[in-house]
DNA sequence: GCTGGCACTCGTTGGGGTAGAGTGCTAATA
DNA sequence: TATTAGCACTCTACCCCAACGAGTGCCAGC
């Protein structure tokens, strides 16, 4: 008998019907459960060697000594990584998806239905980031005075949405005037990037102070009021955070609360979906490798989504770290391509 | 031994007390306390004697036999209507009341801090609605073409708040039609409440089809698009609703879920408040009063806030019946006051 | 009308005993 | 050598019960 052996065939099969069972009913397993779950046919007596070992190379753990064996955040790391078998997407969901992530008038609107959509199929948590707009191009802008050195800034994005801001100017403009700037603007930068036309800007201020007219100069500084990095890229849309209050690893009031604090205080959760962003699918945190105490017992399964192939935003579900990954993986996945294509400009 | 006696000052002293102590340490509350506590110097036989008088009358009850007693909602009622002494602010508040409930650029800003203060300094749940539109006053408007049929409609209020839509128009309009159309409505309607200008738009459409010309009807008849009640008016602002976890009140996981249901389906709450807005200045719910089951633990303590000394919206604190009123009461009313004048505009 | 005394009720707490689930270890087996 | 049966052991969950304490209602006396 050697501890140190490396995983075999027998023990992967065991660790992944433990784990199965596991999520399906909450409670520890143990051998002689374990022992009617598999083809294989063992005795609960050689399973138990086999656990002994999975406990020893920190798969899974038992709660005390007389109870069954749970996975540890490594073993669920090696079921989802190596062993999961994924769920084709039922045709229901599918249905359900393709009927109500359709382009809206208001992006805010598609983002809502998503993030709604999300937790109401997987009776989880559903979140939903709204497109960072540093991403987002612009494709028309438009100033309008309001009163004497505040003038309204109006920019159109790519995903159809409308931003406005108030700006406070050093000097008044008459209407002729920022019209002027505005065509300026439109000309120079419609198509790019928010973050490209920010970047340019703050470059020409930087750059050509004294060879700009008077007129460009003007509109240059007040675009770069505007284009002030908005607080919508730290904000994003969750859904159904109540369905978490059902599940026995959060009955306690106390995490429950601290969960729901990180939820409101929205800094965390972005940062934690920030991470996301560059990922090529669907990425997995499970319990405390967020690095997030709130989120300990809890697993957050994300996908970026984008417009234009360009990636804008991350959508996911959070749930127990007991979830039934193999029908979420999935479902978030396909959830990301809709949304994103919901988000697509026709024109 | 006259059961059906009127209340008499003792009896209103000893309820009185029972609340205080009641709401100081959630106990249910016993003769021998209530003795100890009060200047009468009553014996608890005698108190005892008292109390069966007030639970005949429905003002307090016992949770079982050998417990004190706890006040009914109709026990609250009394008190609050006509037993309280409201303390004065504390000058801390007041400080941190004055230093962050100031104008700002955007309106949204100044209702997220007020909602915050409410539930940071009252350690409940913060709720603030968003300034009915109907109720504000049209300042400005003005169209922007966006593609062939699809027009940005941009309107200033009079709280200093933009708001925009696009609009589907039946037909195509040229920059000019649409300038002249603003030119128009913004002669005619500028300084009405939104509810006036809708109205009177209204009107002209069904009165004067024939006699007016045809651009005017035309802003007329995208007047009205635009104006269509937005789902602002079914928004409010919700703050530290976690602080509710802490509650033993609310310890139990299926009303703790309820209560964040109705929080997140906002009809319910909205509507609640909306009772609020003719009140003249604070008014409470306690649990079952508000006739929502959600809220049956829970007390609402509310007042209308104005801006140019026209109602526009509700501010309030929800937090566990059991909650210190002579504090909470005195500090929604002087907040919905400083809010009103945060809003209000200098101009 | 108030009070002291008393019997009674009921929830809470903690101890003890038992049943059940599951383990680790050892010795037997293929 | 890998697997299995058997067995002693451990630990939790549950129930029962007794003791305790808080508070009440009622009555008799002042």
């Amino acid at each position: 008998m050697n501890n140190n052996q490396v995983l075999n065939e027998r023990s992967l099969q065991l660790l992944k019907a433990l784990v199965e069972r596991y999520i399906q009913d909450g409670q520890p397993v143990g051998s002689r459960a374990l022992s009617k779950d598999t083809e294989l046919k063992l005795s609960p007596a050689t399973i138990r060697n086999v656990m002994a070992d999975l406990e020893d190379m920190g798969l899974i753990r038992s709660p005390h000594t007389s109870a069954g064996r749970v996975p540890t955040v490594s073993g669920y790391r090696l079921f989802i990584d190596s062993l999961l078998t994924v769920k084709p997407l039922d045709s229901e969901e599918l249905k359900l998806l393709r009927k109500n992530l359709i382009a809206k008038d208001n992006v805010n609107d598609v983002i809502g239905v998503a993030s709604r959509i999300l937790s109401d199929v997987t009776r989880m948590a559903g979140v939903v980031t709204l497109p960072k707009r540093a991403m987002v191009s612009l494709r028309h802008i438009e100033f309008l005075p309001l009163s004497n050195t505040r003038v309204l800034v109006i920019f159109v994005t790519n995903e159809q949405e409308v931003h406005n801001k108030i700006l406070h100017t050093s000097k008044q403009f008459t209407p002729a005037q920022l019209q002027q700037a505005a065509n300026y603007l439109n000309s120079v930068y419609s198509g790019l990037s928010l973050a490209a036309v920010r970047k340019a800007v703050l470059k020409e201020l930087k750059d050509a102070q004294e060879q700009m007219n008077r007129e460009m100069l003007d509109a240059v500084q007040m675009a770069k009021l505007a284009l002030d990095p908005g607080k919508s890229d730290e904000d994003y849309v969750l859904s159904g955070e109540t369905n978490l209050m059902g599940f026995s690893e959060l009955s306690d009031m106390e995490r429950l609360k601290e969960l729901f604090d990180a939820f409101g205080q929205k800094r965390g959760v972005i940062h934690l979906l920030d991470q996301c962003l560059n990922a090529e699918g669907v990425q997995i945190f499970i319990g405390e490798e967020s690095g997030y105490h709130a989120f300990e017992q809890c697993s957050l399964v994300t996908a970026p989504y984008s417009i234009n192939e360009q990636v804008v935003g991350v959508l996911g579900v959070i749930g127990p770290t007991r979830m039934a990954y193999e029908r979420v993986i999935p479902f978030v996945d396909v959830t990301a391509k809709l949304l994103g294509a919901a988000l697509n400009p026709k024109t």
